[in-house]
DNA sequence: ACCTGAACACCGTTCAAGT
DNA sequence: ACCTGAACACCGTTCAAGT
């Protein structure tokens, strides 16, 4: 975990008498901070007085910088995006950077499903990091061969599988579990019996994922002309 | 909308005076002022408050049926589970059935997201109606002829690009507009102009989900021996 | 230009007191 | 058994007053 600690040619000290911690008020300190108190309190965690706290100020000098608490969730947004790997549309056959681009966006945004109600709705206007991904997965799918108009609903709909697969990613590992109720759903009780235990890996639904991906890249790939 | 009017063999009135509406105050008639509330003002009116005025009780009277606010989402959502259609499970094809189903299933929580987060991590254990669901979803998969272990991965799977795509059609139709920043992404520009105007269909995601629904009916069904 | 401190209009939830 | 009313510990946000 890095800690938010200020750049490098800081003349005048910003550190205040009393204050553990000093840190710049601006869009990447106020986004460092939230990261760093999401992955230490989750999302609950996250409210403008916390983050005022770790930043060292009041609650109200955050609506200097900020117009709103749902603008902190676009700033956090915007840098989740900036990470997800889509490297792979210049290097890989599309299918693998299909692959590596889906599980490298579902495997940040597991982590950040509060997020997902703002970025599925959130238009793309002022969202440059966001756009460089949208730009580069495009160039992809062009170079693959795919007809223009086909490639933005390829996209979204690979995006609307990877962040419900993101949700399943946090869901119990018992969450199908039949309990009292199972002799009246025998079939479906049986089927999740079959899956066997929880050995072949971290998440449950790993293989759902897979799964899922590889009938949208199967069915996708046949477009190409 | 049915108004919320109390059920047939009311004796005594529970009518207060002053207050407009009498409803019953158990999980059946808190459901329907939730969805009345919900309908109305949309998830940021369902508040605890909010539903006891609709239900002409003071806040805390709730407590005595739910145990939390969340207890009331999980009551919604099971409502709206039974609400799903998946009929086509015992009387159309196995592809039929399953477009049939998924468009009613997105359908339904396109207007509920923000339920979406509470379902997909909630243990179906005590859900009955989203039991029943899965009951016959299950048994529509063994009679197409699919191997048992394979069903659950294929439900998990269509379940999260249901809920992604629930998302997906509530977007803003500008969610694409890259505004100043449309040079610096020119192929992705392009690509979201050559889609045309918005005269398809009511949503601009619905070509999307009828590609990705296509390409996993499509791969999915390729697994039945 | 940017901060503080007080205030506002809410939240969900608890609990003693009533009937 | 189930309701009321008061209270608690919070929220996000606004704004006059300071520097």
């Amino acid at each position: 975990m890095p800690a938010p600690t200020p750049a490098s040619g800081e003349s005048k000290s910003r550190r205040r008498a009393g204050r553990p911690m000093a840190a710049i008020l601006d869009h990447a300190g106020i986004t460092l901070a939230a990261l760093e108190l999401i992955n230490k309190k989750g999302y609950d965690g996250l409210t403008m007085a916390a983050l005022a706290r770790t930043l060292g100020v009041a609650p109200s000098a955050l609506y200097n910088h900020v117009a709103s608490k749902d603008d902190v969730l676009r700033l956090v947004e915007e840098d989740l995006m900036s990470k997800v790997d889509f490297g792979g549309f210049r290097t890989l056959p599309w299918e693998d950077a299909v692959r590596q681009w889906a599980y490298s966006y579902r495997g940040i945004f597991a982590r950040h499903t509060p997020l997902i109600s703002v970025i599925a709705v959130l238009p793309v206007t002022d969202a440059p990091q966001t756009l460089s991904m949208y730009e580069a997965v495009t160039e992809g799918f062009l170079r693959a061969g795919f007809p223009e108009e086909q490639i933005i609903p390829c996209i979204v709909a690979l995006e609307a599988y990877v962040f419900g697969a993101a949700f399943d990613a946090n869901a119990p590992a018992d969450i199908f579990d039949s309990g009292r109720l199972a002799e009246s759903t025998p079939h479906f009780t049986s089927a999740v019996r079959s899956l066997g235990g929880e050995s072949k890996s971290n998440y449950p639904s790993d293989l759902a994922f897979s799964m899922g991906l590889d009938a949208l890249i199967a069915g996708f790939g046949a477009l190409r002309h």
